[in-house]
DNA sequence: TGCAGTATGTACCAATTAGTATATACTGTA
DNA sequence: TACAGTATATACTAATTGGTACATACTGCA
């Protein structure tokens, strides 16, 4: 039996996907290790805190994502429309046009969100506070800078709750085209 | 021992909470017996089907109390503008401004997903087709109103995740605000 | 080649899971 | 007052839960 050897980095992306499918209490470590491939004695050697240590790692690593592939970008002093672009880029790609759910916000409205309340905090309030500053770069006024990102970040989140829901990832496509049109300063 | 007789309407509002404070998965029978007080005996009695019944019977609530306090209303050929300020208010009165969340957003990000597929698209679909009519008769153009509606339900379906996320109903009550500005035709 | 660290498989455990069976009590009605 | 329907409590079960223990294998390096 060839031993399929992994990596902790590996494994906190195949685990995420079983998240994201069932959910944090959904997931069973049955499923995990099914959906995975890997067994009870890998995953406990990567996460030795089980299941809530996976959840954790998943969460963070996410959150890394977006700090080196989005937030980092809308930070850039020199070219705050380019980061904007390279926002809405990103979280197209990211979440594949629709097709997949943030895990942040489906952490935030069911089970686990107290458990991890602290990372959901952070990532939606880095969020908004990059965008608006990047807005407010671009000319916008503070006031009119924060209600353009809160709007853009609620926006993103609500469109992939109804693709979802209505399981038509073009809600998700469509909105982002809609919020896009209410930064003038971009392309 | 006081025998507190309950009703399946109190015991499907009360087994709500629950499912909206763990999520459908997160909800053991344990669990809700001890926030509902309702026995085991006394669930399957309502739900002789048990937990799939329960989250089946509390989705159809939900879906039938929107039914009426505001489809039915957006419906009204009458007063189009009446009917859509009338949804604005039934969905602050109904979340709490912005401290509850939308079990079926909830169940549509989480586990469950598949097994209650049918009625979350319903809900979604059913809203936005009522209020994409509604605008229509206030004198929106019918590609205006369709976006108009996508982007009033996104955004609401969106407010909610935040406020949850970051802990801050305001975000609530400020996307209503906003969102009723796109729509010039009500006060 | 040996050895330490990393990765894995598997047998096991106590606790919890959803669900069942059954006895009982309360309620309205005839 | 008898009786049927409704509501409830409790003891039980088989399966699954998250987690542990431990033996084993593969890896790179001295």
């Amino acid at each position: 039996m060839p031993r399929e050897v992994a990596e902790r980095g590996d494994a906190i992306a195949a685990v995420a996907e079983v998240f994201r499918e069932h959910g944090y209490a959904g997931s069973s470590l049955a499923t995990i290790t099914q959906q995975t491939g890997l067994g009870k004695g890998s995953l406990y050697h990567f996460f030795p805190n089980g299941k809530q240590e996976m959840a954790e790692a998943v969460l963070e690593d996410v959150s890394h994502w977006f700090e080196e592939n989005v937030f980092a970008a809308l930070r850039d002093a020199g070219a705050p429309a380019r980061g904007i672009e390279r926002m809405f880029e990103a979280v197209e790609a990211y979440f594949h046009s629709g097709e997949r759910i943030c895990l942040l916000g489906a952490f935030a409205l069911g089970d686990g969100q107290e458990a991890f309340e602290g990372v959901i905090h952070r990532y939606f309030s880095t969020w908004t506070e990059a965008l608006s500053g990047a807005l407010l770069r671009t000319g916008f006024t503070p006031t009119k800078a924060e209600e353009t990102a809160e709007e853009v970040v609620v926006g993103i989140q609500g469109a992939l709750v109804l693709a979802r829901s209505r399981q038509d990832p073009q809600v998700f496509t469509r909105t982002l085209a809609r919020l896009k049109r209410r930064i003038p300063t971009i392309q």
